[in-house]
DNA sequence: TGAAATGTTGGGGCG
DNA sequence: ACGCCCCAACATTTC
């Protein structure tokens, strides 16, 4: 049947190409009307950062423009979603609604609300999966228990087989009735009041056909190399689809639809090893999904109780602007500042950084990379910070710490990571580079640098302050006996 | 997706 | 030739 109107909610699945939503509008209705709504405030305590605020606005930008080459115009409100979507459906006489489904819990509840509210009143409500592989709920365990380890998830989600056939988009839409009022995008005020997103231009094309642009570079050149490179910082060797997929731009059923035209996935193929990313990615969003609280509460309580300090303000200001005095995490953290985003491994050093030798609790971090993040997620984001603290699922052990002048010399050997990032050590040799402390005043003032002045000291020692925090994690009551 | 401490082995220098 | 020591290189254990 294909008579009246129907209203599609675009959130985080700014695509056209395999969007159920956008699919099942066109099949079921003769006019559809694309929405996004702007809600000024979220109770969630986890409204969209600075960075992704940014992002969403070249987004919404791009999807503006590939819906107008259509025929369609992207209706753009502000305000409270149900209200809103009401509004619309006054205006336009539309009796159905659809949408695809976000996963972070207070998503879950205020679409749940507005599902229960929209279908009393008459309206034909429908939500779809568009941004996951599987939904949260549809692997589990015997008796439907989540998974807590990444490892048997995988394993599951291997056995249900991943034959994704993602949908090309649309030709042509129907067009949007000229006299229905969409608010500028400009008048959202997404973008920084303070111009810090300068550079990140250079970095990102945000927007659907971006987000192919990326993935067939990364399949055309970087894939094959992926498992070797993808933990060096200094090299392209990762996919940098991550804001992409935050935002729906492209789906990780067309992301693996498009690997099996190219490669065979082996588990030992680059292929094969993001494939396994992209689980981790499934992972977090099921973990979410069952465990709630996990943004803000560590999933094993007993970390709850661990010494953090909390009074560390000054510590984690260094920490924010890249001034720690281990280079390798300064570069991190300026790239994160620079460019919206740091190299995975390098989060990873950075987390351990703060949490562990700093004692700094984990949700101040995950806080920071909320804002500073342009593919800020949050069941990733949760699951990364819970993972390095070592009070998540499948977590890393308490006395896994990472020493940042080991995992430099490791993975930024050359240092072409620390020196793009820390420009003022770029005299300091490769011998030296990851550690300029240990050079000495003399060698140092050869290569410009007085330590203090134009580089900070190390804002910890890594002997003493990893010595804390194994006592400090050792000290937890032993876990509860395992399930 | 860790690092440090401790243990083991084997070659070379040397008396 | 032999035992002893040293120590690098690698393996294992511990946190």
């Amino acid at each position: 049947m294909t008579a009246g109107t129907a209203i599609v909610w675009f959130r985080r699945d700014l695509r056209l190409a395999d969007n159920p939503a956008l699919l099942t509008a066109l099949a079921s209705a003769e006019r559809v009307i694309p929405v996004f709504v702007d809600a000024p405030e979220d109770a969630s305590g986890w409204a969209m950062g600075s960075a992704s605020r940014w992002w969403l606005h070249h987004s919404l930008a791009a999807l503006e423009r590939s819906l107008a080459e259509r025929g369609s115009r992207l209706i753009i409100r502000r305000g409270e979603a149900g209200a809103e979507l009401r509004r619309l459906l006054a205006e336009t006489g539309a009796r159905q609604v659809f949408w695809n489904r976000l996963y972070e819990p207070a998503a879950i509840a205020r679409d749940a609300a507005i599902k229960r509210l929209l279908r009393e009143t008459g309206i034909d409500v429908a939500s779809f999966n568009a941004a996951l592989l599987y939904e949260p709920w549809e692997i589990g365990r015997g008796g439907g228990e989540p998974y807590r380890v990444f490892t048997p998830f995988w394993k599951a989600m291997q056995a249900r087989g991943l034959e994704p056939v993602p949908e090309p988009a649309p030709s042509s839409l129907p067009p949007v009735p000229p006299d229905l009022v969409s608010q500028p995008l400009a008048e959202l005020r997404l973008l920084p009041g303070i111009p810090w997103d300068a550079g990140f231009h250079a970095h990102w094309q945000a927007g659907e056909a971006g987000a192919w642009a990326r993935l067939e570079e990364f399949l055309e050149a970087d894939i094959r190399g992926y498992r070797q490179r993808r933990d060096l910082p200094g090299e392209p060797g990762t996919s940098r689809l991550s804001p992409h997929l935050h935002f729906g731009e492209i789906s990780p059923r067309q992301i693996v639809s498009a690997m099996r035209d190219r490669e065979v996935p082996a588990a030992d193929s680059g292929a094969g090893c993001y494939l396994r990313e992209i689980a981790w990615r499934e992972f977090a969003h099921h973990l979410l999904f069952h465990f709630p609280h996990t943004t803000d509460a560590p999933l094993d309580a007993r970390f709850a109780q661990l010494p953090w300090r909390e009074d560390g303000a000054d510590e984690i200001g260094r920490w924010q602007r890249g001034e720690t005095g281990y280079p390798i995490v300064d570069a991190g953290m300026r790239e994160l500042w620079r460019t919206g985003w740091m190299h995975n491994r390098v989060r990873m050093m950075a987390a351990s950084l703060l949490t562990k030798n700093l004692l700094v609790p984990w949700q101040r971090g995950a806080r920071w990379f909320w804002d500073t993040l342009v593919d800020a997620d949050l069941p990733n984001n949760s699951l990364g910070w819970q993972w390095t603290a070592g009070c998540g699922a499948d977590a890393a052990p308490y006395f896994r710490i990472f020493n940042p002048v080991l995992q430099g010399e490791r993975f930024d050997p050359k240092g072409e990571y620390v020196r793009r990032w820390v420009p003022e050590l770029a005299r300091v040799p490769d011998e030296w580079l990851h550690r300029p402390w240990e050079a000495g005043a003399e060698r140092l003032a050869g290569w410009g640098i007085r330590l203090g002045e134009h580089y900070p000291r190390p804002i910890v020692d890594l002997k003493l302050s990893r010595e804390r925090a194994l006592a400090a994690f050792g000290a937890l009551k032993a876990p509860p006996a395992s399930v």
